[in-house]
DNA sequence: AGCAGATTGTTAATTAACTTGACAAACTCA
DNA sequence: TGAGTTTGTCAAGTTAATTAACAATCTGCT
């Protein structure tokens, strides 16, 4: 059934069509002509001659040639004007923080990683982020004016309205902390706040493995595990912002206990810290097994574990794939609720590669519904530590286009 | 992030805001007024008295007088026109067929349920429910061409485009069989086919429980456990119709093993048959129950259960809540995964109740990440048996006004 | 080279849908 | 009874789209 979509408030016709063409020439890989965003909306080329023009003259888009045509005049490609200026994606991790620099048309310019504790209050941690933002512009010579608009992933439950985390399991001290306002205070710049899941799903969609699929998830399997669904290009955020919170599924019924209070969650079998912690009990228990090398045992990290089974050492391979399997097991559970055509894999412990993944996909291809499955790919995420922070970029870029298209149309 | 919602291919403004118009009058439970209906499209008054007389003029709609106001001019309420013609919903499910006939308002003009077996050939299956709709046409004086459209529930993923089941794991007979054209070519009228829990969902939104909620769960729990999603007031469909396929979730790894193949699957704990299988090996076990009063031991129904566990019996009660709580731990994934406002059971172990959904309630709680449990409300279907024949009511509904409001536009 | 055929993009005239602003209609309240 | 308020309509003006013609620019063929 399709009930037809709402026009926004003031539904003004030019607007939304112009807006829609310019969605398409952002997620656009090569670029489009007027002809193809004219069939894709459904206008007369007439008509998007008017609008190309708006965006032209806008300076949101420009032109470039083009060789390819099997006949007749060569389409003139539109593109994002990549000098419209610079945008920034934050990726605030629970013990990260990735920052990347992108110009217009999403090209990297810079990238820094620092290491972080998102359990510190939040007025401390947004300050390392700050100077981790500073810093990064006067290494570019670039001032806070040149930067249009500004991404920010966060490990929680966002309230995008209010730009604030709402109950975040791992970092409680953040609980409605004014995020988005206090850092637009300080960078005077318009700020947008989504999950780091979220903002995953939208990176790898936009610019990594899942381009021009229709539904997908990203699961981010880090120190914790948590999923970012994006169906028919949106995200979707439930009605909380508290959608693909996958870490707490109930795995076992009385099984590890859980910091969130349960047993057996997703997060105690599959996530970083069950793969260390079970790596720490595999030593302390004696088993034969390089991990032992590693002095004192709570050092063990999954990093460890990850480089120790790429050298065949049988108790690590096997933490893992264990891992994997219950990770699987609850994705397969995803799959016959979503039915999506991708899953993406990323966060630090998806780094292990086929290791990993292949238990995940086999429990996968076991439990799900044929017809889901026969649809499905799974896949590690392409962008890898920068996934989320280019999905900040796509959010902020996104926000800062569609400013630009409207500002300059006063005629 | 909003992305603009596209507007449909050709899009023609007129047509867009007057079929959203439509819509919103047809799911406004008393009716809207023309300021009203201004207010929410973003039109003016102007705008939408063109639009009205427009609908007007074609009888879809009707006006209707309303006295409740506080000062100035009352409004006119708008209404969709019952006397547009009639409508048919049918239920096809495991063991049942549910049919209903409604006029243009929803209102149910007659109802009739049947015995049934999906199992059977496709062509004897629907040959049977053309004898239960020509005889139930012929009790209440109507011909064919009285009925404007009929929609159609199936449990199993239905592609919705080509009007079949695709690989259904009850009804492996059905898969790519062309139910839609099939029936079609015998009634002459149109037909929209879905899945039952869908329809289940939007019958329980537009008439039931949910009303006027955003985004909704409908579990229908017989036979087997299937659920249908509504996402933001639209069907959520799966890029291959499979979504909401529940009934197949691992709950325990190496549990008992369900007819799809594997193990531990919801469904072998919580549906109908694992019900009635568990009070069976109950009686065989010999525990002091109720249950063993029933001979032979094989025809104890989920029905008997349920009767006996509400005369006080602690063998059924147990039976009944042990499965409420398998299920609510599934439930609790989804509530994590999807972050809906409302959760509405259907089918005919929740007509069981509070025994069976206090568990329920219970593991949610438990289970589920706060911020998504504050905002969640769990109850029975209000329409019962009728959920989605409703919901294909609805579908049908929409259908049939959309095309009147096109067909007498000729101007 | 030169022309047919194809496709893209533009222009001018026309049409359709919406807005503006004024006003009539129908109620409540003092 | 009239002031205040809200709903609904009307006529004129505005804007974004369509239609239809045409210019631009390529490929392929002879």
């Amino acid at each position: 059934m399709t009930f037809y979509h709402r026009l926004p408030l003031n539904a003004n016709v030019k607007y939304v069509n112009k807006h829609t063409a310019l969605d398409l020439i952002l997620f656009a890989p090569e670029g489009l002509s007027r002809v193809e965003l004219a069939r894709q909306i459904g206008l007369t080329r007439a008509a998007m001659t008017q609008i190309v023009n708006d965006l032209l003259a806008s300076g949101t888009i420009h032109e470039i040639e083009s060789s390819n045509s099997k006949s007749g005049r060569p389409p003139i490609i539109l593109e994002i004007n990549p000098q419209g200026g610079h945008i920034v994606g934050i990726d605030i991790g629970a013990t990260h923080v990735n920052l990347v620099v992108t110009d217009f048309s999403g090209r990297v310019l810079d990238e820094v990683e620092i290491p972080f504790n998102v359990k510190e209050p939040p007025i401390q941690c947004l300050d390392q982020v700050d100077r981790l933002f500073r810093e990064t512009l006067a290494k570019m010579n670039l001032k806070l004016d040149d930067i249009e608009a500004i991404g920010v992933g966060v490990p929680g439950p966002v309230d995008t309205k209010a730009g604030m985390v709402i109950a975040p399991p791992i970092m409680p001290g953040w609980d409605r902390f004014p995020i988005r306002e206090t850092l637009e205070k300080r960078w005077g710049c318009p700020i947008a706040l989504a999950n780091d899941a979220e903002l995953g799903a939208l990176g790898e969609w936009a610019y990594g493995a899942a381009r021009g699929e229709k539904n997908i998830a990203y699961i981010k399997v880090g120190t914790g595990i948590g999923a970012g669904l994006l169906l028919d290009g949106q995200i979707y955020h439930g009605i909380s912002g508290a959608a693909g919170e996958i870490g707490h599924l109930t795995m076992i019924e009385n099984g590890p206990i859980c910091n969130c209070g349960n047993a057996g969650c997703l997060e105690t079998l599959a996530g970083g810290m069950a793969i260390a912690r079970q790596a720490q009990e595999a030593v302390r228990k004696g088993q034969r097994t390089m991990l032992s090398e590693i002095t004192p045992i709570e050092a063990i990290t999954t990093r460890d574990v990850s480089a120790i089974a790429r050298r065949g050492d049988r108790v690590a391979q096997q933490i893992i794939v264990q891992a994997g399997r219950y990770l699987g097991i609850a994705i397969a559970g995803m799959v016959n609720l979503f039915n999506p055509t991708m899953i993406v894999f990323g966060g630090g412990v998806a780094q292990i590669g086929d290791l990993f993944l292949q238990p995940i996909r086999d429990e996968v291809q076991k439990r799900s519904l044929p017809a889901a499955v026969r649809t499905l790919r799974i896949q590690t995420a392409v962008l890898r530590r920068r996934s989320s922070s280019m999905g900040a970029v796509v959010l902020a870029l996104s926000m800062a286009l569609h400013k630009l298209a409207e500002a300059k149309e006063r005629r």
